[in-house]
Order: structure tokens, then C-alpha cells, then sequence
RNA sequence: GGCCCAGUAGCUCAGUUGGUUAGAGUGCCGGCCUGUCACGCCGGAGGUCGAGGGUUCGAGCCCCUUCUGGGUCGCCA
């Protein structure tokens, strides 16, 4: 159903039209996004990618007015008429497009339209509906912007890098297993083999250097088996990224540079460089997390030294200090009034970290006192405790009495649980304009898993030990740091990278030191390993993740209000329904059969 | 795989202690309205209360199972 648009022929967008293009005979298309009926008259209001424009169907051009009346929201129509300028007192101020209109010459129905589901104007529409009739959800005006500011990133990525000297190289999707890492997504072949799906190009690049093409980047897909959560998704988008005969320093001068033209070109956001940098240890220090959100202060403070902690009967306190913890404090400048119930979900939070409690101490605005550990600390100690803390009337402090590592990441918890306080509410349909950015650096080289009695390597296995720490990789693994660097946006990591090992007695090393024996290192990375014997540039790189930089920007709270067409949960499509099954024919030819699992 | 939350009209939701014919807003359909812009007014249609089972004289509500979605932990080299 509709009609041709054969002698129509578009010549402005909706959005465009202002006050200036008064009198001339224009042509719009697009979709309707009201049809009002004031008996005498229609207002049709047209949408486009750009915007909204009222077109006026008067009674007296019989033969639109009569068209007009059949024309339901989400119609595709064909519009041309003579742009008028409405008097004032009937401009729309709330209407970029309100100064103007278009009185009607020549009406069509390009396309009828079922009554949707959902409209481009509804608000709060659940999120499986959206998915399923995602290509309606995608409508929406502040889908389109996310989308178009999503794609001059991009474009203002690949100039930046391409201006930087960097070569665009595209490496497979078909590609090999390999061990370790997230589970891969698997396509059989006809020969009897499987290819994987690349978590991230990580050896090719590498391989990409061996070949001397000393600056590659690539906007690849990875893939990655795994549960989603709101900033993860199964299927995502990285700016792979990789140099030759560089350092540290080279990369996060180009990733500084990078993001200060994509916030400006993107947002016109000026963001200061260098970007503050601190070692992966000061981070879990001060802030209890590898990706501190400095937008807000709070900082961890370690009290385990002040005599009135150390020297405390009090239990609690006493029998963490005597096994190696800690005892750290977290000052909530101005929580003081903080109601029970939300104090109470802090430990909650806290105790999800694996943390047996929280203390805490109400400084009230009035100079009253309230203390959960009023009976182990006099007036005089507490007042020491207060002073370390740097607290104020008005101020809550809270403490957590536990292991170095758990009274780290349970206050950096409940850090993060309490930044909301701090952060201000962004007015809908905004985009936030607080970036802080800091370099992550020196992180462990290994981590220990204890249940399994060995190492693994913390982000992946070809990440260069520091050149002070190699000595260590046999005799203490643990206490080896690797020449790792994690770019981290308002608490949310931006991309990940290192300076990689380039020397093959080096690599055999981090192997073993893996637990791997030369037989499957070797079988699992034989031509990589291969590769390092033939001239191998020192290099590095970074990638960071398209989709999350997107959510950062536009202030999302999840990935799927980035990407055109996301998944679900379970990591299926709720409007291709994919996975789905496929012909026994298919399975066949693949020598596959598909068994139901218990 | 674990835990928490949700599922009632196309959409967003309310529904009291288990009790007559399950409601609202919006959308949709029809009519009216001389400039609307969240137009307004009048009327109408629209329900397998996610599904299955159980308890009960009686279930949207209680119990069990299951499905779907969201969040989170595990997982994510």
C-alpha cells in the first residue's frame, strides 16, 4: 500500500528548515509523527533523522485535506509546499523547526503503517519490547543522536589515527581457538574442524608488528561466550590499536590526544591532558578499585597504624591487625543524616565484597556523636579517629576492619555506592560534560588462584613483565608488575594495554611461569611462537572499547542503548531470535549432531 | 549456574484480608471542534491477569513448577 514517489523528489531534511527558507517551495519525507485534526485543518508534523517539521493540510485544498484524514502516525508521507512563517503567537519555542511551517501543495502516502507497538514518543517502554521491534525503538530522537555521536567518534578516530601515521589492517573473524580466556564463540567447519570467533585480535597484531607495519589500528568486533551485564556484551566493538619501537609513554600521548579530539569534535568538550596517572597499587589504596571514579573524592584513609587502632581491646579491630589486615576508614563528607536503611545497604555492599561489617560514626551537625564503636573508643579516641579522618560536623565515617585485600575492595564498594550522592542528576535527554580520566598502571603481572594452585596472567599472556621485576617471574610471581596500563573514564575502564613481550626467551619464561609446558605452549601457540624467532620490533598497544566510550558520553546506563542492534542476557536476539536452530541438511554437511543436554 | 526484582488492555501501571462484572492513564476506532503543537470534548472497542499444576466453595492475589525480561555474583586471559 502507498504510492509511488515518482515527480517527488526531497530537497531539504525536516530539521533543516528555518525562518530562512521562507517562500520557497520545498519538499520533505519522512514519517508522521502526529496527525492533529482541527476539523478546518490537519497539522501533520513529519520526522526525519533530523527533526520534526508541521506541515498544514487547510480544508480548502479539498483533495490533501481528504488524503489527510487517512493518514495514521508512522505513515511514511511525501510532502511539498510553500514554507510559511507562522505568526507569533503561534510559534512553538519548544519546536526547533517552531518558527515555520509548510503549507500543503502536494500530499502523499508513501507507506501505511500498522498501529506500532510503541512509538518514538512513548517514554519508559520495557526494554524486551524495545528489542524485539528494535527498528522502531531506533526512531527515537535520542536512539538517532546516540547513533550519529556513535559514528563521528568513529570517524574522528580513524582521522586521528590515520593523521598519527597508523595503517588500517583487518584480520579475520574465522581464526583459531586459544587457550585460556573467555569462553570462545565456535563455527564449525566442513572439513571437521571449528574456527573461533577472535576475543580480540590480540596475536595478530602482534604478528602485524613482526611484519613491520610498525602503527596498525583496526575497529574490530570481539567476541567473547560470556553472561552479559549492563556494560557487557557478548558481541562489542574495540579500536584495536598497535606500535612498533614504542613505550608507555608514546601510547598514552596518542590515547590522550585521541580522546581530547574525539570530546571536542563529538561534544565540544575540552578535556585536559596529560590524564593523572597512578600505579595500580595506589588505586586499590586510596580507592579500593583497579578503575577509581575521580569525580568524586572519598578517598580510602589506612588507619592501621594510628596507636588508638593499633593499640584497641577491641576485638574486631584487633584481630584483623594481628592477622596482617587492615583497618581503613572512608570519610561520606556531609552524610552524617543518612538514614538507617541506607547505611545498612552499605554494609550490605560492603559485606558482598566479603567483608564481615562496616563501623561507622555519625558526626551530627549539632557536635552529638553517634558511634557503633562508642564502647571500645572513649570520647578522647574517637577523637583521634575523627581527626585521622579528617571528618567534620556533619560527616559520616565508615570502617571496615578486615584482610589488605577485603577492607580494600569492600570500602571501594561502598566508595562507589556512596558517589551517587555526589555526582549531580543529569536533566533528561542531556549528555554529561564531567570526564575525568586517569592512567592505571604497574598492575600485577599474575594472579593467583588458589583453588587451582597457579597463576594465571591477570590480562593476557604476551604483556611484558617491568624490566626490574624479570628477575622475579620464577621466584615470586606475585610480586612481578607488568608493563600494563588501563585507560579508566568516571570509573568504567576505556581500554586496556601493554607494552608485549617481544623476546622469545622472555615469552618461553611467562609461559612457564603459567604453568605451561614448552608442549603446550607450543600446541597452543606454535606459529606465534615461531613468529618471535624472526626479528621481533618492540611494540605495544592499547584497544580501547568503542560501545563502552559511547555509554560513557552519552551517559547510558547500559551498552544496549549504544549499539543498533544488541542482545539480551542469554546472549540471544529478541527480534532475529538468534541463535536458532538450522537445517538437518546444514548439520549434515557438518558432520554435527545436535544432542539436548540434562 | 547462584541470588534479588518484574511479568495484569497495544504501551506504562494500580489492583486492599482470597470474594459480585479486573481498573486508570495513554494509545487505538468513531464523532465534534476555526491555529493545534502532550490540543480539547463526547462515545466505543480492547484482557488466556506470562504458562502449567495445586490448595480452596471461590485465586490476578496463597503454594509448586516453568518461561520471559532486568540487575548482580560466578564468569569476562
Amino acid at each position: 500500500m502507498g504510492e509511488s514517489m515518482k515527480g517527488m523528489k526531497r530537497t531539504h531534511y525536516c530539521g533543516e528548515l528555518t525562518a530562512a527558507n521562507v517562500g520557497q517551495d520545498v519538499t520533505v519525507m519522512g514519517w508522521v509523527n502526529k496527525n492533529r485534526d482541527m476539523s478546518q485543518r490537519f497539522f501533520i508534523v513529519v520526522r526525519d533523522r533530523t527533526g520534526l517539521v508541521q506541515v498544514v493540510v487547510d480544508a480548502e485544498r479539498a483533495v490533501q485535506y481528504a488524503l489527510a484524514k487517512e493518514i495514521r502516525g508512522e505513515y511514511v508521507i511525501a510532502a511539498r509546499g510553500k514554507v510559511i512563517a507562522r505568526t507569533p503567537q503561534n510559534v512553538n519555542p519548544e519546536m526547533p523547526t517552531g518558527e515555520i511551517e509548510i503549507d500543503i501543495e502536494e500530499l502523499r502516502i508513501l507507506s501505511e503503517s500498522d498501529t506500532p507497538p510503541f512509538t518514538p514518543l512513548d517514554e519508559g517502554v520495557a526494554m524486551d519490547t524495545r528489542l524485539k521491534y528494535r527498528y522502531l525503538d531506533l526512531r527515537r530522537a535520542d536512539v538517532h543522536k546516540i547513533m550519529k555521536l556513535r559514528h563521528t567518534v568513529a570517524q574522528t578516530i580513524r582521522r586521528y589515527l590515520t593523521e598519527e601515521g597508523y595503517i588500517e589492517v583487518e584480520t579475520p573473524y574465522l581464526t583459531n581457538s586459544s587457550p585460556e580466556g573467555a569462553r570462545d564463540y565456535l563455527v564449525p567447519s566442513r572439513n571437521g574442524g571449528f574456527y573461533a570467533l577472535p576475543q580480540s585480535p590480540q596475536q595478530l597484531k602482534q604478528l602485524l608488528m613482526v611484519a613491520g607495519m610498525d602503527k596498525y589500528f583496526q575497529i574490530a568486533k570481539c567476541f567473547r561466550d560470556e553472561d552479559l551485564r549492563a556494560d557487557r556484551q557478548p558481541e562489542f566493538t574495540q579500536i584495536d590499536i598497535e606500535a612498533s619501537f614504542v613505550d608507555e609513554e608514546d601510547i598514552h600521548a596518542m590515547m590522550e590526544g585521541m580522546m581530547q579530539r574525539v570530546f571536542k569534535e563529538a561534544m565540544d568538550v575540552d578535556v585536559a591532558v596529560p590524564f593523572p596517572r597512578m600505579t595500580w597499587l595506589d588505586a586499590m589504596e586510596k580507592y579500593g578499585t583497579d578503575k577509581p571514579d575521580l569525580r568524586y573524592g572519598l578517598e580510602l584513609v589506612d588507619l592501621s597504624a594510628l596507636p588508638v587502632i593499633a593499640d584497641t581491646d577491641f576485638q574486631v579491630f584487633a584481630a584483623a591487625l594481628e592477622n596482617g589486615g587492615r583497618v581503613r576508614g572512608i570519610n561520606a563528607t556531609g552524610l552524617a543524616a543518612l538514614p538507617r536503611k541506607q547505611i545498612d545497604a552499605l554494609v550490605e555492599t560492603a559485606r558482598g565484597e566479603n567483608a564481615k561489617g562496616l563501623a561507622w560514626i555519625n558526626l551530627m551537625e549539632d557536635g552529638t556523636i553517634k558511634s557503633t564503636i562508642g564502647k571500645f573508643f572513649d570520647d578522647a579516641q574517637t577523637a583521634e579517629i575523627i581527626t585521622a579522618m579528617a571528618a567534620r560536623p556533619g560527616d559520616l565515617i565508615l570502617l571496615c576492619a578486615d584482610t589488605v585485600e577485603i577492607s580494600r575492595l569492600a570500602l571501594g564498594a561502598v566508595r562507589v555506592a556512596l558517589g551517587k550522592h555526589y555526582l549531580p542528576e543529569l536533566p533528561a535527554g542531556t549528555f554529561p560534560t564531567d570526564f575525568k580520566f586517569l592512567w592505571v598502571t604497574h598492575f600485577p603481572l599474575f594472579e593467583y588462584a588458589p583453588e587451582e594452585g597457579r597463576y594465571y596472567a591477570a590480562h593476557h599472556p604476551f604483556t611484558s613483565p617491568l624490566e626490574e621485576d624479570e628477575h622475579l617471574l620464577e621466584s615470586d610471581p606475585g610480586a612481578v608488575r607488568a608493563r600494563q596500563y588501563d585507560l579508566v573514564l568516571n570509573g568504567s575502564e576505556q581500554a586496556g594495554g601493554s607494552i608485549r613481550i617481544h623476546r622469545r626467551d622472555l615469552q618461553d619464561r611467562m609461559f612457564a611461569a603459567l604453568g605451561f609446558t614448552p608442549e603446550r605452549a607450543k600446541a597452543g601457540f606454535a606459529h606465534f611462537l615461531e613468529a618471535l624467532q624472526y626479528g621481533v620490533p618492540p611494540h605495544g598497544g592499547i584497544a580501547p572499547g568503542l560501545d563502552r566510550l559511547i555509554m560513557n558520553m552519552t551517559g547510558a546506563t547500559s551498552l544496549r542503548e549504544v549499539i543498533a542492534f544488541p542482545k539480551v542476557k542469554d546472549g540471544s536476539c529478541p527480534m532475529t531470535e538468534a541463535p536458532g536452530p538450522v537445517d538437518a541438511a546444514q548439520l549434515e554437511e557438518l558432520g554435527i549432531a545436535v544432542v539436548k543436554s540434562e
